[in-house]
DNA sequence: TCAATAGTGTCTGTTAGACATTATGGA
DNA sequence: TCCATAATGTCTAACAGACACTATTGA
């Protein structure tokens, strides 16, 4: 069993770490230290002189077995909820696990994130947080892409951002942009799923470009 | 002289508040309490049960008499760089002062964002992340109004949109996205600034409308 | 052959930026 | 009057989405 947290621990290191699992995104929980019958995200109180991302990065791994192809930090949080440690606040950390490649260490389980088992409030709110940024950044960094294997159709990667953006997007508009933004280099694979004509392989290759230039957006509803 | 933090406090509560002056952002500095000769942002310890929010909250009004019109969240920052306190990690937000009007606390004085005194490290990290985060957010959240007094010309706005994006903007066009955002409401009020034509002046007033549906942009360079 | 998916060409309505023009004050 | 700024109308190129069409496989 973990060893229970020094008193002296005033804050954690959480990671919530995602994967794409068929037509929805999964995150992964272990099983709460003091209380075996509940879950909870990975954590860990960093030693002294450990970086903040370091202790994300050691999180992940060992509650993974690997590093995420992309971590980022998603805020601090402590409003008074709950957490399996007794810290007053935690650091959450998102990260991006690409297949399913990886077997999760003993006790740890991939839960579908959005309908994961009862969590600490705390926790919760990761998870909300951690979807949050990783649909605001979705086109500030490679998100999609590190979810997927290093080969992939652009279906695949359209369906991808389906996910994430949690809505369905327009085919050929999708492949416009997909070009200009010099992202993907085509391979000479293509891959045969069931009927169908087979679709190209592509890989994650960015390529210089020029900055694109967008007016002001005015997104927000209310203050 | 300000008290020493206690051992026991693992992590401080910064804020880089930020206001418009002239042409160039501006943030509040205070006389480090260990060194008179050296500045920093205002900091504070969480009292026990007090919510990050809440103790951000204080250490905006304790600096400066007032609360600003706009806080968020940046982030915690603890890679190891110095402190005025002796945290290991420091969680910071970043505040908007409207005008300004507020008049700081003893020891405290605005300086250009852009040429700042020396500050520790990690503070320096933490007012790049405070301009990082306003602008990634600015078309999501009411930044420049925020900033602004309570009625402006638009003039005035596109110019806090400008200072903020750090480029100009085109007039026609901004006015076009503004009008189609209902944003603002006209005043009957007009505002005569030297020569030319007096300028309209305006108050923000958003109402109802929209979700605005946009593509999926790629907007970023390398991984 | 039909069904299903990949991939592309064309059209159209929207929009960002360039440019020009009018409006209205102060010097 | 001239000059500076506000405010707006028009044009054009770029682009997003709709639609249709071709291409290529398995059943």
């Amino acid at each position: 069993m973990r060893e229970r947290p020094s008193r002296l621990a005033l804050y954690t290191v959480d990671a919530v770490l995602v994967t794409a699992m068929g037509s929805e995104l999964a995150i992964l929980l272990g099983r709460n230290s003091s209380d075996r019958e509940r879950w909870s995200l990975p954590w860990r109180i960093p030693q002294t002189g450990e970086t903040l991302d370091a202790a994300a990065a050691t999180t992940a791994r060992d509650a993974l077995g690997e590093l995420p192809s992309w971590m980022e930090q998603i805020g601090a949080f402590g409003d008074g909820k709950r957490h399996p440690s007794e810290a007053d606040v935690s650091v959450a950390y998102v990260g991006l696990i690409p297949h399913q490649t990886a077997s999760p260490r003993d006790g740890h389980t991939w839960f579908p994130v959005a309908n994961p088992p009862l969590l600490a409030p705390r926790q919760r709110a990761m998870v909300d947080g951690a979807t949050k940024t990783l649909q605001s950044s979705l086109d500030q960094a490679p998100i999609a892409f590190r979810l997927l294997p290093a080969t992939f159709t652009l279906s695949e990667l359209q369906q991808m951002y389906e996910l994430l953006l949690g809505k369905r997007l327009h085919k050929a508009s999708f492949r416009r942009a997909l070009q200009a933004a010099w992202l993907v280099e085509p391979m000479d694979e293509w891959r045969s799923e069931g009927r169908g004509r087979p679709a190209q392989l592509f890989r994650y290759l960015p390529k210089k470009k020029r900055r694109p230039h967008r007016g002001v957006r005015f997104d927000f509803l209310y203050p």
